[in-house]
This record gives structure tokens, sequence and C-alpha cells, in this order.
DNA sequence: ACTAGAAGTGTACATAGTACATTTAAAATA
DNA sequence: TATTTTAAATGTACTATGTACACTTCTAGT
């Protein structure tokens, strides 16, 4: 019973992770990479990736290589694609599902980041990448962009508690043009997702600006009913 | 060289290709499914899949399990998600990315068919399918339903040839709802890319219906500039 | 000529999207 | 303590899109 499909080829399959953060000082995206540590490639820059293992699902070996990474569980992630392109890794034939994970630059511990070998770059200023990690990084881009609009994930790359202004310009890396602030206010507090909090993010201007928290337990109410978050503005 | 990832386990990776077409006279949305000829689970309802081989990509797996099953090439396909549970399938571990196509349901040539033994069955109406190729067949759906909103992909499940009313009947069998006819045509006459025929559909009404084609350059010239197919009415 | 059945058509109203400039708060400075 | 500076906060008029809704036209068959 176990070797019924043994005239099949077996194939390596591993598994990529596009690590989305973003830099609330520098109003930028950033990507999670690492400098490689074996060969091919050694040295070069590349995602987050390891091989599925026998006893292992896909999702499993993706949340293993981000855990590991990260030291954090319980993350943002989804499956993106699968590449299967039979030359895409020189070292051998290697099948590779791609996921991407949206985690918040401060939740990552930068001693174990660094321990790690891993480093954040900026989306707009990425260094090569091996294989066909462009790619992927590409298509997650899109994906992500897609998936702001229409789902409140860009939560997941800021703090608990978070300024109107920052997610505002939030949005705005991710679109790559400028929303208009009286519009997109207006459209993000009408879905009365957003709980202000008593307490002013004191930092970056004098007035303050207040903090507020994204209410998941009402957004799930709410789509449970039909409710569509919809976040495209301008 | 070639054995540097060999402390890897190696996986059986297989497609599975979940195939939509769409029966004008019945309107209704149908799969075409086999029944399975060799075990485990020989008898038993199941998508067309194939084993990934050595020398092909995910891509061409996929493309040929589909035209082997249909004799057609240049059919609409697309990756959709890669399933890696580690007992999804009860013969051996094996991971299988599945690929959603559209074809009309008359370009498929009953003999052809008959001799893969392969079946059209309604959507509405699904055997039991094995191991998670139910799963596979509702993400498909609801990837077919997103698609067509937004893309001109309905398209691909009608002739060449089609009436305003099939086209819209099309619509309902996907979204499974009613749409109002005069907001629906309205739309997508709006946008141009019908090019009405000189000849009526003359089956279904003493008056007959007038066919369009649709105008697949004049759409990708618009989409080049910005434009964004919309189909989502009432 | 009349009937029956599906194809084809337009308008008024409601909702959502967009463009746009001034006021407010509070720390820093004169 | 009055003034300056800087970013946060706010509302309205207009445009475009979406939605609800019912009658007329065409033609084969009787």
């Amino acid at each position: 019973m176990t070797h019924i499909y043994s005239k099949y080829p077996k194939h390596y399959l591993a598994v990529d992770c596009i690590i989305f953060g973003y830099d609330i000082a520098e109003k930028e995206l950033k990507l999670l990479l690492i400098k490689r540590s074996f060969e091919p490639a050694l040295g070069q820059w590349s995602l987050a990736g390891g091989f599925v293992q026998e006893n292992e699902s896909l999702d499993d070996a993706a949340c293993r290589v981000l855990c590991t990474l990260t030291g954090l569980s319980d993350l943002y992630m989804e499956q993106l694609y699968t590449y299967g392109e039979v030359n895409r890794d020189p070292g051998a034939r290697v099948i590779s599902t791609a996921y991407f994970a949206l985690i918040g630059i401060h939740e990552l511990d930068p001693e174990i980041r660094r321990r790690n070998g891993a480093h954040w770059r900026s989306i707009s200023n990425l260094p090569d990448l091996i294989f066909d990690h462009r790619v992927m990084v590409e298509k997650a881009l899109q994906e992500l962009v897609a998936k702001v609009k229409v789902y409140p994930v860009g939560f997941e790359l800021l703090p608990e508690k978070f300024t109107l202004v920052q997610l505002q310009n939030l949005y705005e890396a991710i679109y790559l043009r400028q929303v208009d602030k009286r519009n997109f206010r207006k459209k993000i507090l009408s879905m009365e997702l957003l709980d202000k909090q008593d307490e002013k993010e004191r930092e970056t201007s004098k007035k303050g600006a207040w903090y507020y928290r994204f209410n998941i337990e009402k957004y799930k109410e709410l789509a449970r009913n039909g409710f569509f978050f919809n976040l495209s503005v301008n």
C-alpha cells in the first residue's frame, strides 16, 4: 500500500516567506531578508525559507520557518503561490510554496533578528535576491495592495495603538500614492471599527494625535452580517 | 553539487484540475469529474489529476493533465492553491497543487470525454469526492465568483457568439442569484467590449436575440490604459 | 388577425466617491 | 505672557455610480 505511487518521481519541497513590516518613523514598507548561509548562492540575499519535512504540513513548515526566524508565533500569514519551474533552484529541482506574512517591526526583537542574520530592507530599495525570489516579492506586493483594500490586515503591521496619521501613512506606503486626509478619515471612521483611546501620541507633534485601536471583535461581528471592509480611497 | 540538499526528504507532487463548464440550455455551472481508475479510492469520483514529472514544471503538469483529458490546449487555466496536509492522500504523502480551468462545454468532444471516463456534473448536485477535492472545489468556486466580477473570464465558458441573455444567465449561475436585466445590460454594454453581430439566436424565442462577441483586443487595449472591468451588478 | 412568449429599453432616486481650505491645540520662543 | 510654529482635526458641495422598477417590441404559431 505504501508503494502504489512508486513509479512516480519525488521532489524537494520548500517554503519561502515574504515577511512584510512597516516602519512608522520612516513611513516605509520593509521586507525581512536573510543572508543565505548555505550553498548554492551562499552569502546572497534571500527570503527566509526551508524544506518541508516528512511529518509536517506545508502550513506547518511555513510557520516553523517564520517562527524560527522571528521567535514569534500567531503572526498573520497566508499561502501565496507555488513556484514549480524545473530549474528555478540551481542546486537541485525544488518546488517552493511562497507564504506572505505581516508583522509589526516593533514586535521583532532586534537581538533575535541579528542572531538569525535577518535584516529589514526597504521595499523601495531591495537588493538582488536569489532564484525567483524577486518574482515572489512582486506577487506578494500585489497581493498586499489588493488585500488591504478589502480586509483589515493593515493593522497587523501597526502596534495595537496607532494614530489616524500613522494608519494613513501606512496605506500611502502600500498604495505608493497620497490619499486625501479628510476622505480617508471619513471612510475609516464611518466603519466604526476604531476605538478612540484617551491618550495621545506626542512624539511627532505639539498638539498630539489621538490613539486608536482596531476593534477586531466588532469587525468579526459585522463581517458575519455581510459587512465588507473597504478602504480604497481617492 | 546535485546532493547538497540530500539530507532533506522528497515528496510526491501532484496537480489536480478543477474544470468548470457552463451548460447554456440548463443554465447551470458544471464540473468535469472522473471516475478514478487506480487505487486508492478506485471507482470514486475525483478531480482530474496527475503526478508532476522530473522534467516538467507545475504549470506544464497541469496543462498535460488538462490536455490529456480534453484533447484541448490553450484553455484558460490558473493556479489556485497548494494542499499540503500530511495525510490528505491515504495512499502516501502527496502534496497537490490545484489549478482551475474554464472551458466551453461545446468545445469538449463527447467521444473524447467518454473515452477518458470524464463526466459533466452539476455544481448544485455534486457527488462525494475523494480526499480533499471537495475543499478544492469550494475554493475554486469562490475564486470564480471573485474573478468574473473583475476580469472578463466568464466569456471562456461561452461560445464565441452568445446573447446577452445567455451572458446574464451565466452570471446568475455563478453568483447564485438573480440580477436585474436592464442594469446588467447597461453596465456590460457601457464598457463597449461586446461587438453586436448581424445574426440572431432563434432557438429560445420567436423574436430572437442578437448575438454578440467579446472583443478581447479592445479589452487588452483598455486594460493597458488603466480600465477596470467590473460586472458586480445589483 | 390574434395570441403567446421572450427580447429589448429608460428614468428617477439613493448611495458612494471626490475635491478642496480653514481652524484648533500646544509646545517653543521672543 | 504674547507670539510663532507645526501638525492634527474637521465639513460641504459636487460628481459619478449603483439601484429599483414596468412597459413595448418582435415574430412564430395558431
